[in-house]
RNA sequence: GCUGCUGUGGCUCAGUCGGUAGAGCAGCUGAUUCGUAAUCAGCAGGUCGCCGGUUCAAAUCCGGCCAGCAGCUCCA
């Protein structure tokens, strides 16, 4: 490859330099406009870069154009980038000099052996490690865009300092900024939270916050896929239990849910004993488990529980329904003897994977590790970590570590899946438990006649069936696919000669199990349409006086392609065909 | 929870310098019966998120609270 290829912008490397290199010029702008700022850090990210001030007055969106205005002279202006390094203690001395507390305590923290270099362009001088364009001249000022100014945390730590993030995007070209900037207002577009109240899918009121109501389009979506999932969990061989929203407090210090996941939790008193809401399903299905002996026979156990469970969340982070207080999780706790555990946690990837390529929705998956705060000894979780390692590998499967995020009951897989934004939301996790069966003594007979401790896993693949629902909203922009489609069909009469015929095929239609409305108002045939499309209804059956003389109808698309006039009999096979495509294999 | 922004009829939004509210869609009534993305007319609907303050007068200014949005933190 030429170097002249390689400075394209689809090169990765090159992209994140580009955007680094951005950061800078913000940072070196920002500096320009406002001496007294400290400065923290700016990296660039997938989708741009940012940078983290610390200022005297918050920053408001207002002041973004000035800053702009000041990078574009500042590209103009050719500076060249320099990389020169310190001595740890020059280096100290260097950033307290310019007054900047961030760096030094940057500095203090990194390793004994770091080389510590610093870039340099025109007064403007940066601690980064890395690497950079030689010059600002290489930047296109007018295709940078200052998207937004928010808070963030210095290092992440809500009991730090908190900072003024500035983020920003900037192409090569101004025509691939406002094709950007167009494509972000088209996913907005997508949004589960707007598409949910136009679809009439669910609502959300000041009277519970983060509590979601399910409207009648969106409970049957809801009931559809929880249909679904009840086909492939049978197949999978699992059963399906129900226990209480609300238990003791004996069981949930039992649990350990008391010590390590109360602030979370709803807790009430009745009869003077403190209870709690479920915040987790686990240790309810312990005691069904443990309610009767188990063979080695039984296992692996696979049990399934749609759960309602209550957590309190921080109300900053509530977020339509893809972050909720209370959810219903599509959990299932698989009990298996320590034999068994690679090939359930394989078959439980499998499945997720029939589900989600059901949806046509893809993954990462995560491995989240200990946390601080944990039950178990570090030897059993450094073993059920690369358990679940190996399990994976095994069936060639990519992951990243997410370092100290496991459940502080066992480490984790979690398998995410992205908003129309490209924000990504776990909804899949498998999570190894050696923890609960310890703490409730569940016990099954072995060949051997002995009792043993199994092992058990926790999983849920939807996640919870309110932010699936959420994520499915935006990947299909609302036009969910026939078998999924709150509405399949509406009938849409020409006129009130045909209001009668037209319910006569719906009610034989929904005979056949489909679901159908009919737009029986008198209004133009041309309106009926546009307002179907706009439902995303999957199909609309025309029908006038030439359908109901040949005794068809005419059947459109929401997609607007016209398939012409048949009887009833062919479009139920269509539509039967249609709705057969999530069929269990 | 933290920082910033926002909050007007069911929905989408307008409301200039403070002078007690307007449109379109939806709804209702009537006319129209019209074959592939909006028929016409009329009617009705709002203590301008809530509480308090300033003022002769507050949707507009100030404060507190609630909710939402963006991000951080956290997580299914």
């Amino acid at each position: 490859m030429s170097e002249e290829n390689l400075y394209t912008f689809e090169n990765e490397e090159y992209r994140r330099t580009y955007w680094h290199t951005c950061s800078h010029v913000l940072a070196q702008a920002m500096k320009r406009l406002h001496p007294q700022v400290k400065l923290a850090i700016g990296p660039s990210i997938d989708n741009g870069f940012y940078y983290d001030f610390d200022t005297p007055e918050p920053f408001t969106e207002g002041q973004l154009a000035e800053l702009e205005a000041e990078m574009r002279k500042i590209c103009k202006e050719k500076l060249k980038l320099e990389r020169f390094e310190l001595p740890r203690a020059e280096a100290v001395a260097f950033m307290e000099e310019k007054g900047e507390p961030f760096k030094v305590e940057l500095i203090n923290d990194l390793p004994e052996d770091a080389v510590i270099s610093f870039y340099k362009q025109g007064e403007f001088t940066d601690l980064c490690a890395g690497p950079h364009l030689d010059s600002t001249g290489r930047i296109k000022g007018n295709a940078i865009k200052l998207t937004a100014c928010n808070a963030a945390y210095w290092r992440g730590d809500s009991s730090r300092e908190t900072l003024q993030r500035i983020y920003g995007v900037a192409f090569p070209k101004k025509d691939e900024l406002d094709e950007y900037l167009a494509k972000i207002e088209e996913a907005k577009k997508r949004d589960h939270r707007r598409l949910g109240k136009e679809l009439g899918l669910f609502m959300l009121r000041d009277e519970g916050p983060g509590f979601p109501f399910f409207l009648p389009k969106g409970m049957t979506l809801k009931n559809t896929l929880l249909d679904y999932w009840r086909k492939v969990h049978k197949k999978y061989g699992y059963v399906e239990i129900s226990t209480p929203i609300m238990l003791n407090r004996q069981l949930w210090e039992r649990s350990g849910h008391w010590d390590h996941y109360k602030n979370n939790m709803y807790t009430t008193v009745i009869d003077e004993v403190d209870f709690a809401v479920k915040p987790m399903n686990c240790p309810g299905g312990m005691l069904v488990y443990d309610s009767e002996p188990h063979s080695y026979r039984d296992l692996p156990l696979r049990v399934g529980e749609i759960g309602l469970v209550h957590r309190h969340e921080l109300s900053g982070a509530l977020h339509g329904l893809f972050r909720v207080r209370c959810f219903n999780q599509d959990d299932a706790h698989v009990f298996m003897t320590r034999e068994q555990m690679q090939d359930v946690i394989q078959e439980t990837v499998r499945l997720f994977d029939e589900v989600y390529s059901t949806f046509g929705l893809s993954y990462t998956i995560e491995l989240s590790t200990m946390p601080e705060d944990h039950i178990g000894t570090v030897e059993e979780w450094e073993r059920n970590q690369d358990i679940l390692k190996a399990a994976i590998t095994d069936m060639g499967k990519e992951f990243v570590v997410n370092e100290g995020d496991g459940a502080f009951y066992g480490p984790k897989l979690d398998f995410h899946l992205a908003d129309s934004l490209g924000r990504t939301w776990q909804c899949g996790t498998i999570q190894l438990d050696s923890q609960l069966p310890e703490r409730f003594e569940l016990e099954y007979t072995g060949e051997d006649g002995q009792k043993h401790r199994p092992v058990m896993i926790h999983r849920v693949v939807l996640g919870s069936i309110e932010r699936f629902i959420g994520v499915i909203t935006e990947h299909f922009a609302g036009a969910f696919p026939a078998w999924l489609a709150p509405v399949q069909v509406k009938l849409l009469p020409v006129t009130d000669r045909a209001a009668e015929y037209a319910e006569k095929i719906s009610a034989q239609l929904d005979g056949q199990g489909f679901r159908v409305e009919v737009d029986g108002r008198n209004e133009k045939i041309g309106k009926k349409i546009r307002e179907a499309t706009l439902e995303k209804i999957p199909f609309m059956l025309v029908v006038g006086d030439r359908d109901m003389e040949n005794g068809t109808v005419s059947v459109r698309r929401r997609s607007g392609e016209d398939l012409g006039a048949m009887s009833l009999d062919q479009f139920a096979a269509l539509l039967g065909d249609e709705v057969k495509e999530m069929t269990i294999k």
